[in-house]
RNA sequence: GGGCAGUUAGCUCAGUUGGUUAGAGCGUCUGGUUUACACCCAGAAGGUCACAGGUUCGAGCCCUGUACUGCCCACCA
């Protein structure tokens, strides 16, 4: 092959890209036993939005760790999959074609919708939840042909027949196997009681989805008349507009300014509702005044109490986050004066909590005796939907949960059984295993995601039957059962009486997202598969999603099989920007990688990513890209210069009993303990630490030291016993490092190696299934006659060019003497590179003087 | 309020189980047409290892405390 002149990465990466595509270089072996095989949990990238360069950065160590494994002659299981399920591909769908989710309307075969550009004219159309997904998978789909040419850009070395996406008929159905297998255990139930609601989304989501956002806010301090006295106990409330779903009001037992109460009833100011006084032990006597008011619902704490006491039901908020059509003196909402209740309820009815608040203020305010004192404002922490734009109320509904609080222990007693990298992390999925405070909410009142398999019968009167549920055998799965008719029913009963009707939630995406480990091992639907994939060897994912990913992958492996599903997690860290700030869209300092890839290509930018340990954030730094574009230029042209100067010379012509120089031996003896630090440091996945002694050793040892140290020997007339030493050598350790940079300069190094050593009987055609370098293949070479020789040849070398340097000569420039004074067994060790020595540097005489003791060799350099 | 990390040269980061004078790259400065490479080579300057105590013959590393930064969790009347 041709050795270009110039290295141009994007020739070379574009050349190899496609040669790479007609091969099947990074195919699972299912023949293969578990012991030789490496399997890797690969993060499913979400395709809604577009892949940032944080991306690039932990799917890179994700392939450096695979593309080791394969090299050390692991059977590499590397899928890929998309994560296309879920919200964000909802969104972009209803913006894009205008459409939004009707779950009652019917399914339409035929229907034909297009993109509109800008703001649609016509308010969106409803369609049936059939067709919403179907445009769902097909915009996922265009978005994964991009996804899928950057990883090919990047060098991925991805087994594209393993290809999957999370919304696909074989994830659907691998989901609804889990939700019945747990069904089955017990492990999931059904509930309708107060869940975490975004009233933006209309949905019910779980606590690991959790956020807090500082807001401000601000006590509104009412007057609560004691019933049946004159005085009023005066309630501190953030939340004044929720004074109609009041139920009791609570102090603590041992608060001397509120005990003569409690047995008693306040008042509500405004509405005039008798509520119970209690005392309990939750009630801070520091916070407000000390007198809290219990609403259906304010906080999580009103839920315990409401159980707690069995307080009674007053839900005003409605699933959009309204105050609901409500009546006073109707049962269940009694009040002493329902016309004024009603006269004012009126003025909040039907508004946005925000606005209802801001409205019942300025009557409290308008109302003599209803404020007791003046408002103060304070900031404090409010609970939202991390993906949520307001604060999420507490509403009850019906719904699905996996019980996780009955085994927190043995989940964390899980946890221990897997390695964490780094370690710390194992913490965080202590903490959080530790803080769990609910069961797992499964069920999301969303479109496009897994349906949840279940049908209720309906009885003669037309009411659903929640508890008697119908379910799908497993051979029937996926099933959508709005769109599919239950075993034993026609489509037609769909919602009649003494039909049937279909659960019309679909699972939280982690619920899916939970099961890569099974998604791609096949599971049930493949035993043999899955006993060769699972328990897999490495999960690598990033560190924010502990809560979520991690955990629930290991809930779902834990209930299935008591098994944990993979044994060893990695988790990269974040890219910062220059100031340190987290990359994100809204922050709009989000790096896309393109760019990136064309100025200094893959190679370079892998090569940055490759510089950055497992867990630490990194800022990003433009000047890595540079320095990696640089270590690709200077391994091309060492590399050149290895593989040019020898032309005409048989490669198989030189073997390893023709490396007889002592300084060639000296070298090789550097490159042994590298090889080996490289290979631990990659086995405890630490590539940062495998590529920085790497690149160390190539640029310091190799290229500025034994390529120069042996560079006058290459010019020999003649095959000269010396010359062929320094050919063998060159080229045994080129060979070796060319390898060991193949992990993170994938393209680069196929270049390379197709340049000299594709040949090789003992390698494999592509460097990256060829072996990585291991002491056998350097074991026929002697260890140099001192371990001293290459340290006092440095020592020579380095104190010749500082006196050239400090003299402003050039390097080439002739030497008059050098004396080395040190003790008789260096003397006897530098003796055995004087040669190669006075060459490299052009000295005419090197003098060694020996002297007795330990005293550190120096050397004296004489210009000339 | 609880927890987990981090704080080392102007910048980005290494620093293995405590062991001579603390490292690299970038940047800066000085020199060098050297037949692989000027996307290069050589050299130099630059650090009270956040701070304060302690253990030790010896501390960047171990212990205690403090400050600051980031993250996670809790609180939400």
């Amino acid at each position: 092959m041709d050795i270009p002149e110039k290295y141009e990465a994007e020739d070379t990466e574009l050349r190899w890209r496609d040669a790479w595509a007609g091969q099947d270089l990074y195919t699972w072996d299912p023949t293969r036993s578990r012991e030789e095989t490496f399997v890797i949990d690969t993060p499913p990238p979400t395709v809604s939005g577009s892949l940032h360069l944080g991306h690039i950065f932990s799917y890179s160590h994700q392939d450096f760790v695979a593309r080791y494994q394969r090299m050390r002659g692991k059977n590499i299981f590397f899928p890929i999959g998309w994560d296309d399920n879920g919200l964000p591909t909802e969104r972009r769908v209803q913006n894009l074609l205008n459409v939004r989710c009707e779950p009652g309307v019917p399914y339409d075969p035929n229907l034909k919708v297009e993109r509109v550009d800008g703001k649609p004219k016509d308010p969106p159309r409803a369609i049936s939840r059939k067709n919403f997904v179907e445009l769902c998978d097909i915009v996922v789909k265009d978005d994964e042909k991009i996804f899928k040419s950057l990883w090919t850009r990047m060098g991925m070395s991805y087994d594209w027949a393993q290809e999957y996406a999370t919304i696909n008929a074989h994830c659907r159905r691998i989901s609804q196997l889990s939700f019945l297998d747990l069904l089955e255990k017990n492990e999931v139930y059904q509930d309708e009681r107060p869940v975490l609601w975004d009233v933006d989304f209309k949905t019910a989501v779980a606590q690991a989805e959790l956020t807090d956002k500082e807001r401000p806010s601000a006590y509104h301090h009412l007057n609560f008349r004691v019933d049946g006295t004159d005085t009023n106990l005066v309630v501190a409330t953030t939340r004044p507009e929720l004074l109609p779903a009041c139920v009791a009001v609570v102090v603590h037992p041992d608060d001397e300014r509120y005990r003569a109460y409690v047995g008693k009833r306040a008042v509500t100011p405004l509405f005039h509702v008798p509520v119970p006084i209690y005392a309990d032990t939750k009630a801070d006597p520091e916070k407000g005044t000390g007198v809290v008011m219990v609403c259906t619902f304010g906080d999580q704490t009103d839920v315990e109490w409401w159980t707690q006491f069995k307080l009674p039901l007053r839900q005003v908020l409605d699933r959009a986050g309204c105050l609901r059509p409500v009546t006073f003196g109707q049962p269940g909402w009694e009040s002493t004066k329902p016309t004024d209740a009603n006269a004012i309820y009126a003025q909040l009815q039907g508004k946005y909590s925000k606005q209802a608040q801001k409205t019942i203020v300025e009557i409290a305010e308008a109302t003599p005796g209803v404020i007791a004192a003046p408002k103060k404002d304070i900031v404090h922490a409010v609970k939202f939907f991390e993906k949520g734009d307001r604060p999420l109320e507490l509403i009850p509904a019906r719904q699905w949960y996996t019980r996780l609080l009955d085994k927190k222990d043995a989940l964390i007693e899980q946890g221990r059984k897997i390695g964490w990298h780094p370690d710390y992390m194992r913490k965080r999925y202590e903490h959080w295993v530790e803080g769990l405070n609910q069961d797992w909410c499964l069920s999301r009142q969303r479109y496009f995601g897994v349906p949840i398999p279940v049908w209720y019968a309906i009885d003669a009167n037309g009411e659903t039957l929640y508890d008697q549920r119908i379910v799908p055998t497993r051979e029937q799965l996926p099933v959508d059962p709005l769109a599919d008719a239950p075993a034993g029913f026609r489509e037609d009963q769909r919602g009649k009486p003494n039909g049937f009707t279909g659960d019309p939630d679909v699972f939280d995406t982690w619920a899916t997202s939970s099961l890569t480990p099974q998604i791609a091992s096949g599971w049930v639907d493949d035993p043999e598969r899955h006993k060769k994939l699972f328990p897999m060897d490495i999960r690598p994912q990033a560190h924010e999603i502990i809560r979520t990913w991690a955990f629930y992958t290991i809930v779902k492996a834990y209930l299935h099989e008591r098994e944990i599903p993979w044994k060893n997690i990695i988790l990269s860290g974040w890219i910062l920007d220059p100031e340190r700030k987290k990359m994100s869209k809204s922050q709009g300092n989000v790096v896309t990688p393109e760019p990136l890839i064309t100025q200094f290509g893959a190679d370079a930018v892998r090569y940055w990513a490759g510089r950055a340990r497992l867990g630490v954030d990194t800022a990003l730094d433009e000047q890595v890209f540079k320095v990696g574009k640089r270590l690709c230029t200077k391994l091309f042209n060492a590399s050149k210069f290895v593989i040019e100067r020898f032309t005409g010379l048989d490669p198989a012509a030189l073997t390893p009993d023709q490396i007889t120089c002592e300084s060639d031996r000296a070298a090789i003896a550097q490159l042994r303990p590298l090889i080996r630090r490289a290979a631990d440091a990659f086995d405890e996945f630490d590539y940062a630490q495998a590529l920085q002694l790497t690149e160390e050793f190539f640029w310091a040892t190799f290229c500025d030291n034994y390529i120069e140290l042996a560079k006058p020997r290459t010019y020999d007339e003649g095959l000269t016993e010396g010359k062929l030493s320094a050919a063998a050598t060159l080229r045994l350790l080129h060979r070796a490092l060319v390898r060991m940079f193949a992990p993170f300069l994938p393209f680069l190094a196929e270049e390379i190696w197709h340049w000299a050593y594709a040949a090789d009987p003992d390698m494999h055609a592509s460097v990256h299934r060829s072996p990585w370098p291991t002491l056998d293949e350097f074991a026929a070479i002697p260890e140099p006659k001192s371990p001293r020789t290459w340290p006092l040849t440095l020592l020579v070398a380095e104190a010749v060019r500082k006196a050239k340097a400090d003299a402003n000569l050039s390097i080439k420039a002739p030497v008059k003497r050098v004396v080395v004074v040190c003790n008789p067994q260096d003397a006897a060790a530098l003796d055995h590179a004087v040669l190669d020595i006075t060459r490299m540097l052009s000295i005419n005489v090197l003098d060694l003087n020996e002297t007795e003791g330990t005293a550190e060799p120096t050397a004296t350099v004489e210009l000339a």
